[in-house]
DNA sequence: GGCATCATTGAACGATGGTTCAAACCTTGA
DNA sequence: TCAAGGTTTGAACCATCGTTCAATGATGCC
């Protein structure tokens, strides 16, 4: 049976993205994804061929979503800065909402060099449109003219940090940090602004 | 010699750091910093008391820089959007430039409980100092209404991920990318822009 | 010159981490 | 019911890591 075996690999990855999260991809043990996942360590190999391959489908199934975010956000309609502001807010939400594989995306060190070099590709190709998405707003004179992959990269880290502080629990919920956070930055790159 | 002692005790730092920066903290081996600062592994404890001390001691000293960076930058004239973008232009060069420690202040997890206690005290009172400026820019009407702890939280974010993009040897000097950097940033603020 | 203090070394220790493996368990189909 | 193949286990292996330590070399003081 096929689909038993992909669920129980997807809930490893889902497992081993909140160790991941919190540990570090460094401190997380094998032990402990094990035990997060409910079985023993050594049958984690049963379903990965290792440590560096789960690192490896965590980062990929999160370029993903983030990916398809971005083709979902940037086809719909209205102005430049509300696609940018869409987009923004997808990518906050799969970071924030869908803790899980996501926050592991950082840490593209802790890959072989064959598997890094995929991830790595599948992360430019997400910036990438994310940048043309700048620039083309820029070009339409709706942005003022600036380092489109500056304010790109700067963008992207300001939303990655949100794993840093954001707290669930908190008084705020993911979602109105995303669009706050959009608002800010979208709002860098307007020529003029509306209320 | 007191002299020489520290001396050489800041040597080890500014290797470490860059051991830390391009391997992570968990990653980076003792033997590699030891190499990387030219003694051996072993001399490494006559100069501190193991490895979690020499990252204290790193990112100590880069929020060192910050604050007095914060408090030279915030003290000069001009308006709060001047003052704020000197800020951060002083903390992108503190990363940038002097890429050596500061790049491990973002890896507080591999800290002892009480170490980690004293360096999370001192990074949020920078962020404190970071977020009055941005406050005091709402208050004042300058800027625009907005959560400034969220709005502060975004620059940093913005800022601390340069470590991840910048290549020193690229077309790009520090300076250039953390002026381009502060005013995207800063016009993310601003009620009305200027020339 | 000789002594005391500091600096330095490299080998060794204990712990931990990722990984392997042979054996047991469970499920399935005939 | 029985054999077969997929699952699961937990102990053991091996490498590596942070750290210790006894011994050696350098340095400065009287």
């Amino acid at each position: 049976m096929r689909r038993r075996l992909d669920a129980r690999r997807l809930e490893i990855l889902r497992a081993a993205g909140r160790i991941f999260r919190q540990r570090g991809f460094a401190e997380a043990g094998m032990r402990e994804i094990a035990a997060e996942a409910d079985l023993s360590p050594g049958n984690l190999y049963h379903y990965f061929e290792g440590k560096h391959e789960i690192l490896y489908f965590c980062q990929d199934r999160a370029l993903d979503a983030m990916l398809a975010a971005l083709r979902r956000a940037g086809a719909a309609g209205g102005d430049h800065g509300e696609r940018l502001a869409r987009v923004l807010v997808a990518h906050a939400s799969c970071i924030l909402d869908d803790l899980e594989g996501t926050a592991a995306h950082l840490e593209v060190e802790g890959l072989a060099p064959d598997l890094r070099a995929r991830i790595v590709a599948k992360r430019d190709r997400y910036e990438r449109g994310l940048r043309r998405l700048v620039a083309a707003g820029i070009r339409s004179g709706e942005f003022r003219a600036c380092d489109a992959g500056l304010v790109t990269r700067a963008m992207l880290g300001a939303l990655n940090w949100t794993v840093r502080w954001f707290d669930p629990r908190g008084p705020r919920t993911a979602s109105e940090v995303a669009e706050d956070l959009a608002r800010y930055l979208v709002a860098g790159l307007r020529r003029s602004e509306d209320a």
